[in-house]
Parts: C-alpha cells; sequence; structure tokens
RNA sequence: GGCCCGUUCGUCUAGGGGUUAGGACAUCAGAUUUUCAUUCUGGUAACAGGGGUUCGAUUCCCCUACGGGCUACCA
C-alpha cells in the first residue's frame, strides 16, 4: 500500500465553517492512524474572492482544534509552495499540454457570446446548456478557428482559456470508498475551463495536478464535490496519470438543524450557536462571528461530536479522545446521509469533558473570569466553588455566570421564590439560624447543617421547608449547587450579614 | 429543468433476509437528594410509500415520493 498522504485545502475565501474542520478532522484522523502525512494546501485561485486574514484563520483554528499539519502551509515540505496561487506556472504548464496533445483547446468567447449561447439553447428546451461536444463546433475556439487566426489571438493579447475537450461518448467510473461505484456519461460534463483568462487555473485542474504532484493518497472531501468528481477522473485519464490516482471519499454535508439544506451562518445566527471554530470578524462588514473556542466549547469536545457527525465505531462507546479516534476511525465506517446538526448534543460532549476535569483545572477557568473582572479569589476557595459547581456546568464559564453569588451578596431576588417560600416562619428561623453563625469565623458545610438542624428543631419545623427562603437569602436564587458548601464557602459572617438584608429587605407577599 | 447522491425514534446513529429493531442526546415519569442540579431506574418514540425477488424483507432489486448537492473564467 502507498503511503497514506492526505491533504485539506480550504479556500482563504472567510472563515473556516466547522463543516470543514470535520473535513480536516477526517483527514487528519486517516493521516494518524497509517503513520502518514496531514497536508495543508490553500487553493486560492480565485483572486476576487480573497479575503485578508482568512489564510492565518484558518491556520489558528486547526491549531486550536488540535489537528496539526505535517505538510504545507505554515509547515513547509518537499512539494512547496502550497499556496496555489505561487503555483501558477506550473499549472500553466500542464494546461498546455493538454492544449498539445489535443486533449484540450484554446477558447475566445466573450462573456456575453456564452451567455447567448446559454440562453439559445434553453429556448430550444435543450436539457443541458453546456458547452460541450454539441456545442464547442459553435463556437470561438481553437476547434473552430484557424490555427493561423488562433495564433494571431495569442500574440494579440485577447483573453483566452483553456478548455478541456471531454470526449464524446465515453462512460466515466469512479470508486467513492464511501459511496461505492458512481458512474456518469461523459455527455453530461462540459468542457470544463482548465485555466481562466487571468492565467490561474480553475479549481478542477489546479486540484488535479496538485494532487499527483504532491502524491496524496485520499481525497477526503465534501459531498459538494461529488458532482465534479468524474471530471478529475477524466483529468486523471487525460494526463496518464490513472495509476497514481488518488482514493475518493466524498463526506455526507451538515446540515441545517431544521432540516433543509446545508448548515450555513444564517442557521447558526438565529439558533444562537456558533458555526466557527473562532470568532471571527468580517473585514468587509466587520461583523463578528461568534466561535467555538470564544463560547466555551473545549477542544477535545467539538473534534469527539464533529467525528460522530457522520461516523461511528460501531460499538456504544461515544466519549473518545483524539487518541482514541485515532484508533478506531476507518473509512469504511463513515455514513452516506446527510446529518443534522444538533448543538445539544456538542454541549453533552462538552459537559461531558469539562466533568472529566480536576477541581484544580475548573478554577483555572474560574480564576481567569474574576481576574479578568479584578475579583481576588484565593486558589483553596476557587477549587471548593469548582467543586460546587462542577456537575451543573456546560462551560467553563458557568462557574461564574452561575455562581456569582460567591463573590456578590445578592442584591434582587428571585421574584417566585420569594412569592411561595418567604413567610413569616421563614424569617423567624433565618433570625435565628443567622444568629448563631454570626458567633462564628469559619464553619464546615457539615456543622453548617448540624447548626440548621438544631435551630429547625428548636422552632420545631421542619428543615426542608424553610431550604429554599434560606438560598433565596443567601444568593437570590431558587435553584444552586448544595447551600451548606456555599455557607462554608463565603463563610458564617457574611452569611450572616445576607440574611441580615434579607430579613430587611424583603416583603412577605401574601 | 438536467445530472449525481441520499432516506432507521424529534436528533446523531447501530443493525441487517427470520431481532422484543440496540445505544446516545433531547423529552416524560419515578426514586434518591428534607431545596435546585447531579445520580439512578423506567417510559414515549423509527425502518418514507408502492411493487417485485423470497418460505420470509426494515435489510436485496425496481419505481415513486421526499430531501440534499451540483449545474460559473467560485471553491
Amino acid at each position: 500500500m502507498k503511503p497514506v498522504r492526505v491533504r485539506f485545502a480550504p479556500s482563504p475565501t472567510g472563515a473556516l465553517h466547522i463543516g470543514g474542520v470535520r473535513t480536516a478532522l477526517y483527514n487528519y484522523l486517516l493521516a494518524r492512524k497509517h503513520g502518514g502525512t496531514m497536508i495543508l494546501r490553500i487553493e486560492d485561485t480565485d483572486q476576487t474572492r480573497y479575503v485578508p486574514g482568512a489564510e492565518e484563520y484558518i491556520l489558528d483554528s486547526l491549531k486550536w482544534a488540535g489537528i496539526a499539519i505535517d505538510e504545507g502551509v505554515g509547515a513547509g515540505g518537499p512539494h512547496a509552495p502550497y499556496r496555489q496561487s505561487e503555483r501558477k506556472e506550473i499549472y500553466k504548464k500542464y494546461a498546455l499540454q493538454l492544449v498539445d496533445e489535443g486533449k484540450a483547446y484554446y477558447a475566445f468567447d466573450t462573456e456575453e457570446e456564452l451567455e447567448a449561447m446559454r440562453t439559445r439553447l434553453k429556448n430550444e428546451a435543450s436539457s443541458t446548456q453546456q458547452y460541450g461536444v454539441a456545442t464547442r463546433m459553435g463556437m470561438r475556439n481553437s476547434l473552430t478557428l484557424s490555427a493561423n487566426e488562433v495564433a494571431d489571438k495569442l500574440s494579440q493579447g485577447v483573453p483566452y482559456v483553456i478548455r478541456l475537450r471531454v470526449p464524446a461518448d465515453q462512460t466515466i467510473e469512479l470508486n467513492d470508498l464511501i459511496r461505492g461505484n458512481v458512474s456518469v456519461h461523459s455527455s453530461q460534463i462540459d468542457d470544463k475551463v482548465l485555466m481562466k483568462s487571468d492565467g490561474m487555473p480553475t479549481y478542477h485542474l489546479a486540484n488535479v495536478v496538485d494532487d499527483y504532484l504532491m502524491q496524496i493518497s485520499h481525497v477526503i472531501r465534501g459531498e459538494e464535490w461529488l458532482p465534479s468528481a468524474p471530471l478529475h477522473v477524466l483529468l486523471y485519464q487525460s494526463f496518464g496519470w490513472q495509476e497514481s490516482m488518488p482514493e475518493f471519499a466524498h463526506l455526507p454535508l451538515l446540515l441545517k438543524p431544521d432540516g433543509n439544506g446545508k448548515l450555513s451562518k444564517r442557521d447558526a445566527d438565529q439558533m444562537g450557536f456558533p458555526i466557527f471554530p473562532l470568532n471571527w470578524k468580517d473585514p468587509n462588514t466587520q461583523e463578528l462571528a461568534k466561535g467555538f473556542r470564544e463560547s466555551g466549547y473545549l477542544p477535545e469536545a467539538l473534534l469527539n461530536f464533529l467525528a460522530f457527525l457522520g461516523w461511528n465505531p460501531g460499538t456504544e462507546q461515544e466519549l473518545f479522545n483524539v487518541a482514541q479516534l485515532i484508533e478506531a476511525f476507518t473509512i469504511e465506517r463513515i455514513g452516506k446521509a446527510g446529518a443534522k446538526f444538533d448543538i445539544h448534543k456538542a454541549q453533552w460532549f462538552n459537559q461531558q469533558y469539562l466533568r472529566a476535569k480536576s477541581n484544580k483545572e475548573l478554577s483555572k477557568y474560574l480564576l481567569t473570569s474574576l481576574g479578568e473582572l479584578g475579583i481576588d479569589c484565593e486558589v483553596d476557595k476557587a477549587e471548593k466553588i469548582c467543586q460546587a459547581m462542577r456537575d451543573r456546568i456546560t462551560f467553563p464559564n458557568d462557574i461564574f455566570a452561575q455562581g456569582k453569588f460567591f463573590f456578590y451578596s445578592p442584591s434582587v431576588f428571585d421574584e417566585q421564590v420569594v412569592q411561595k417560600k418567604w413567610n413569616a416562619e421563614s424569617i423567624t428561623v433565618l433570625s435565628a439560624y443567622r444568629d448563631e453563625l454570626k458567633k462564628l469565623e469559619t464553619i464546615t458545610a457539615e456543622n453548617a447543617k448540624i447548626t440548621l438542624d438544631a435551630v429547625c428543631a428548636k422552632l420545631n419545623i421542619g428543615v426542608g421547608k424553610i431550604l429554599p427562603a434560606l438560598r433565596l437569602a443567601i444568593t437570590g436564587q431558587g435553584s444552586g449547587p448544595d447551600l451548606m458548601q456555599t455557607i462554608e464557602i463565603i463563610e458564617p459572617k457574611e452569611a450572616a450579614a445576607r440574611l441580615d438584608f434579607a430579613i430587611q429587605n424583603i416583603a412577605i407577599k401574601k
């Protein structure tokens, strides 16, 4: 078997889509599994769509995700350059070779002429409007023009493109690793432009030439490329490279959560979840799009989630770290159908990975949040807070966001709880409890409980009955982590002060 | 319109000629937690439809429907 060499080949036209991250991941997993090489190639042959910062964004995203590049842009390698715009001359040479061999030709048609051809065919109710076998002899190209005319135009600098001369009657077969045999008749393929009038190659030419020169073993890419895959096969045949043609694997698409169509940025905006790995500020509109990183997703969790969108190991295990993914991954187990993007599942994965962390690791997140706000906190206390919060969080930021009361005494109180649980009885008990707490400098959760039990027993009231009111007074909320632990963390004096404040300020509703 | 690809619980999916069609997320209920969450247990819930082939089809074949992709001098 030839060495596994795979490439991720995005074009720098904006932020990297999450589907692109999955494609990169699958390439990466295959490379790692077989001790192969992961290549990053930047496909920037469309100069009109170039977006500043996009390439750097792609690099940063992959780095954050932990998808390491062995060769290519940012890493170098024996086939440099890896940016297609810098390989212009290479493609030209190959395009010309095809022209020389009669497998491609020059075309001088203007945009208007092409448009006229298409509308004419449309009016004739022709099933296709392509530039191909049926139409090319009616156009202005080196097949219809004399050699002299062509030479004249070329020397005069008349704009031209180079088109592939697709054979008339041939069935092109392609064995896709995911979809099996796909065959297309050559009459369905038009004489695709190989080289544009600005001298740049189109995707089709550049991709085939580069994959050949870079000795790519597997082309793993999105399903949107499936229709043009037969054209690529034709190109390999035209060059006489069929022996070293890579294997193809066309990945199912990532779909909108609510059903119809490819997942897009719009969906993400509407439903409030990210679609890009990192924050992205559009350099033209200045619009900021949220990233998974900034939204609190851990890279390992995202990768695990993404890996399972379209692939599964065939076992019932779902939590896989990257090493395990590499071990378990096979192209054969990639599914065929598109997968709807369900952010709930992503959140669940995030929760799982977050919970697997130690309190010490979690406390770093908390300390960071606090540091940004200029709040001081002992490491010990931070770890205790994390212990209290760890089972209720989905994102690192939740520790602080849902545990603000560890640092601020509440000034507003949950109305519903006030309504239902705040009454004369609770004030009596809470006052007594406050008096006990006031006597102490520190208290353990255990003793806080014992003390509360004693107070309740003395007043002859069930603990469960006043717990909600106590929580309300301490945190302002109706729910939260273990209350006794909370009192231990904020310390009895502070707890007593909060009880004081609550007793004086919360009005009894009924 | 043409071409290509697809279709198992709401979602991600396992399975595959004879299964009580399995798991996970979500959801619901119960238990525990004298609060909330966690945790545990249980429940609801799927083979798009029609024809074949077959003793038997969710599984294989065909058609239809539906969904998606492509149809540029974009990738």
